[in-house]
DNA sequence: TTTGTGTATTGACGAACGTCGATATGATGT
DNA sequence: ACATCATATCGACGTTCGTCAATACACAAA
């Protein structure tokens, strides 16, 4: 029996990194806040989210907490109120999580 | 006690299948997968897999599986052997996933 | 200080996920 | 036919995830 081809190099890149931020945006919740962030172009409040989704408020406080231990998001308190908005780099960091996935090899 | 700001429109975007999308790659292994079968840029035999990742057989098929399934691999069985490529349209479909929550409204 | 309002955290629950051993399938060689 | 090898599927297990009720926290107004 014929060997089954030339072996192929397994990448051993750093994926962690990579996998730990696409997974705090695989959900469809996390992205629609993200693409209210985006579409607002500016910060919106957390009461916003919480009318319009439809989840329980510990459950969108829960997503928001997600995005912003992935420094996805940045919030400010003013008063009584919670605003967040969308970190500068949050879709180049994405993007390049992509493209470090998807860049060929360069042969020496 | 003032109102906490002008309300924000909340986007209502289908979000679903990008979110599915992402959660298919949102995995180190599957991530290493996609990486190893771009930076080889051909079809790669699953046994190459099973050699170099630290996971057991079947956990590589099942993680082969979601990639099939999400149609970001094809696979192709010669003999007893079964090569998989990345799907001609994988990249260009997850940065449009992206592309989609990022993209600013367009103002009537 | 007390009362009320908005947000965050905790704890619990069921569902989904990643993993693996056992087994099935599909193809090759004897 | 039978044995062998590569890959896929099944079934079970522990862990993580999404969700919510209850509660805690932060701030504002009275």
């Amino acid at each position: 029996m014929q060997r089954c081809c030339p072996p192929a190099k397994v990448v051993r890149r750093d994926c962690e990194s990579a996998a730990a931020l696409l997974k705090a945006v695989a959900d469809p919740y996390r992205l629609t806040i993200l693409a209210t962030l985006a579409a607002n172009d500016r910060e919106v409040c957390v009461c916003d989210f919480t009318d319009a989704l439809p989840l329980n408020q510990p459950t969108v406080s829960h997503h928001l907490r997600i995005l912003r231990e992935a420094e996805l998001v940045t919030c400010e308190r003013r008063g009584t109120w919670v605003y967040y908005q969308l970190a500068a780099d949050a879709p180049g960091r994405l993007n390049a999580a992509l493209a470090g996935i998807f860049r060929k090899k360069v042969h020496a």
